[in-house]
DNA sequence: TAATAATATGAGCAATTACTCGTATTGACA
DNA sequence: TGTCAATACGAGTAATTGCTCATATTATTA
């Protein structure tokens, strides 16, 4: 069970059904995972769930981390193209229209597979690139926040931008978060959205006085 | 690797002798995995730590869960008592003054071990017992919020308690989570205690119209 | 002090599992 | 059609590790 390995693919697919065999193992992993949970999951059930030979795994994925490090790629990537796209929609509303609709967005990402999401972020030890790839997404949305909270400043009470990011950031995550996986009733409950929106309005929103 | 075995305590220590012997086992354990992370850590060389051999550590603890169980619950216990006292003593105070005492003392359990707390909450798959555990400190401290936030409801302005339980309580527990572990001069900065009271605050409370 | 209960020991077993490698098959391309 | 590269195969290995059990030591009690 070594443990220093680089995580990066051994092998990239070139011909169609090797790009086919990426794809069932990476399935595979995601249905094991979600199903058994990550102490139950090994690449042997992974291979034959994917309907391929162990071998074949290792060709494309030098160990069992970088079956997580992918999915944790692919999962971040959705998330921050989403977000890019949202922010770069609503630069120019004001809060009052932008927080709710971003609220929606972020509740949507992580009702698509709460299950998957919840073993990624709560049942498995962090690897140092599976860290470096989160941070880069963190750094991705950070930038994103930071532009937009920078574009609206006269219409904020918190000056210090640095901290009212990481604080808007990790409420709203580990409230969509949570949320999904322990109250689903939520997800299409408006008054859910509209809560967690008031939170981040009431904070933020400078009130004339 | 059996997964099914009850998590309880083998067996009590009775003598003094054999309470010293559970208490380093359990050093030992909050030490490894802290150092080491979860997938590292191995019965075999937390008994090493201990200074006891393999042997005793399975007179006390049924199997390798159980040692997670118990630091769980010890963790769980320590803030559930503190919240709890916090609570008592605040119950008339109104949020005002309530809030930022109460944001003050959760950041500070936070700080007392942050790796233990990240390792143990974010690393390890969560075993039913365990989650029956969390679940139990977590209604106990639904409880607490609950008596608090109906003793003054008239000052606040969310009217569903159920889901201002929720949301605060998952903001305030995660915002302190992340501080201390991603910015922890976070910690001793007054001024994020005082945004994160803000936040609560501007949210919470009921203002004159 | 003898008998019994509590506690401690650690060699080693049994099971799991990440991963290798020699071989077979399929596709591209001349 | 022949050659070579890409892909697939899967039995087997090596290492780890959770845990047992037969035995030894220490405390308690009658």
């Amino acid at each position: 069970m070594p443990s220093k390995r680089s995580t990066k693919p051994r092998k990239l697919p070139q011909q169609e059904r090797s790009r086919l065999t990426v794809e069932a193992i990476l399935e595979a992993t995601t249905h094991i995972l979600t199903e058994k949970g990550y102490d139950k999951t090994n690449t042997n059930l992974i291979a034959e769930r994917a309907g391929v030979s162990i071998g074949s795994l290792y060709q494309y994925f030098p160990n069992k981390k970088s079956l997580i490090v992918a999915l944790r790629e692919e999962h971040s990537r959705e998330i921050a193209e989403l977000l890019a796209a949202k922010f770069n929609h609503l630069f120019d509303s004001p809060p009052e229209i932008a927080i709710p609709e971003l609220v929606k967005a972020v509740i949507a990402v992580h009702a698509i597979n709460p299950r998957l999401h919840q073993v990624l972020s709560e049942e498995i030890p962090y690897s140092e690139r599976s860290q470096q790839q989160m941070q880069k997404t963190d750094e991705q949305i950070t930038e994103l926040l930071r532009a937009y909270l920078e574009r609206w400043r006269s219409h904020l009470r918190p000056q210090n931008i640095e901290m009212t990011i990481f604080i808007i950031n990790r409420t709203v995550e580990s409230l969509c978060h949570s949320a999904v996986i322990e109250h689903p009733q939520f997800v299409n409950d408006s008054q859910f959205e509209q809560e967690v929106s008031n939170l981040l309005r009431s904070y933020l929103i400078k009130k004339p006085d």
